[in-house]
DNA sequence: CTATCTTTTAGTAAATTTTACTATATGGTG
DNA sequence: CACCATATAGTAAAATTTACTAAAAGATAG
């Protein structure tokens, strides 16, 4: 922010061009840009990492799998506009999202100069149900190994999202938001397999992770499954702010 | 990004009252944001963390301490014009800047709908010499411990910009970036202690960091120090970069 | 030139954490 | 009931961290 250094007549010392002069522009022609949010939305299923995309059922790129995204309003905050976005186009809400980054290419969007901010949630896939609405021709949940080429620049935009978020996910108990309520090690682990493309012993894994004392143990275990089932236990988010507060630092 | 659905006549449905409806809006409306930067600039000194604040020569907030920052030009990439108005206002150049995070609240900006970029860097003092240029009235280092209140959201933004790099200086050696290339260990400690605060023990943070084998021991020693005067060691960037892509990681 | 001050540098032993592995427990399945 | 798969408990070696001791070396004051 700042500038908006206007003279009298609503003028604006600028070089615009490449020659180093200056030139005096109309302040109106520095309000030019639109600006987006697009939304990567992780989730798990079946021991793999997926993503949330749209078939876009409009220009440009109309057909195309696409991040769900879209302008913001003028009126709009853009964390407000992030939450109502993906409301409109999947249906889905009451979700933590957070910013990734910036993409402020030039010519990243063949419509205009439109600048995105990136946004990531992680859910869990049972517990929301996605459907496409607004102008989100179908919807999908793409194993992200396995991700094609997607419109504009967002492929970098899941890359770069995936990048920050196999950081933090190490250093901040958002691995559960992937999870149901009730689960047992085995599925954290392998959770945490899928996302940072490594193993961990079982027994060492689970020793570490007790030991933070941010898990409450459930009297049920899981069934379903064909051999001794595991217990299940939840996370202790009161108990982790707590604990955080005294110092406690989450490291996988 | 995405969005741009527009009808045959330049057309956009949408929601623009909070009364769920929806109304055709022209694409125009989108495109009526203004787009900044906001520079976080560090440096240390004399064992202290500081800021480089300019006072404000234009309105709005004529006259108060604020971040160098303006308004993006609409055929600019925000990368380059990040690099651009901090050269503008301070003079210096050839620096390296990362983003931090977006503002984009609706009421941020007095003079209209301006959602700004944060964008930190880390340099030496006394390798740059910022002088106050363009409508930038006057340039301060400001001790980052005795900050006063800055205009627009500066404040905010300056605090997030330093969380992000209290976690980041951890995990990456961009602390470097702050002393001059010649440095002694006993600097390298102050430098960190200034910045997480937090103390370390000297004999243990020499052995961490030169085990790390990041660092070129060199044939030099302090001098003007009244005492027994510390080795001089250089920070060895592609070492790292090699013993980096080999799985090493820089972890304070 | 020497005693003294300060900080650098080397080193080490205890405490703690990590790692690798063994063994046992428990429910499901045929 | 035998067998399979995974859960869970436990432990010893290895590695790392932490806390501390002591020697080394230049600056400074007398």
């Amino acid at each position: 922010m700042s500038g908006s250094r206007k003279t009298e007549e609503n003028f604006y010392n600028a070089h615009f061009n490449n020659d180093g002069a200056y030139y005096k522009i109309p302040f109106s022609r520095f309000f030019q840009f639109g600006v987006s949010v697009d939304c990567v939305v992780f989730g798990y299923e079946d021991s793999k990492l997926k993503l949330l995309l749209i078939k876009r059922g409009a220009e440009p790129y109309k057909g195309d799998w696409a991040l769900p995204g879209d302008l913001v309003y003028p009126n709009e905050d853009i964390e407000v506009a992030a939450l109502r976005i993906l409301k409109d186009l999947t249906g889905i809400e009451n979700l933590f999202m957070e910013q990734t980054m910036v993409y402020g290419k030039v010519d990243r969007h063949p419509a205009g100069r439109v600048i995105t901010n990136g946004y990531y949630s992680l859910i869990d896939i049972a517990q929301y149900n996605p459907t496409a609405a607004g102008w989100a021709q179908e919807l999908f949940w793409v194993d992200l190994k396995s991700l094609q080429h997607l419109a504009f620049d967002h492929t970098q935009i899941v890359a770069d999202a995936l990048k920050i978020l196999q950081e933090k996910v190490r250093r901040q108990p958002i691995g559960f938001e992937l999870l149901p309520q009730k689960f047992a090690l085995s599925d954290l682990q392998s959770l945490y397999e899928a996302f940072l493309s490594e193993t961990f012993d079982k027994a060492n894994f689970r020793k570490k992770i007790l030991s933070m004392k941010i898990l409450n143990e459930l009297d049920e275990v899981q069934n379903n499954v064909s051999h001794r089932p595991g217990r299940l236990y939840s996370f202790n988010a009161s108990r982790y702010q707590q604990l955080s507060s005294k110092g406690f630092s989450f490291e996988l």
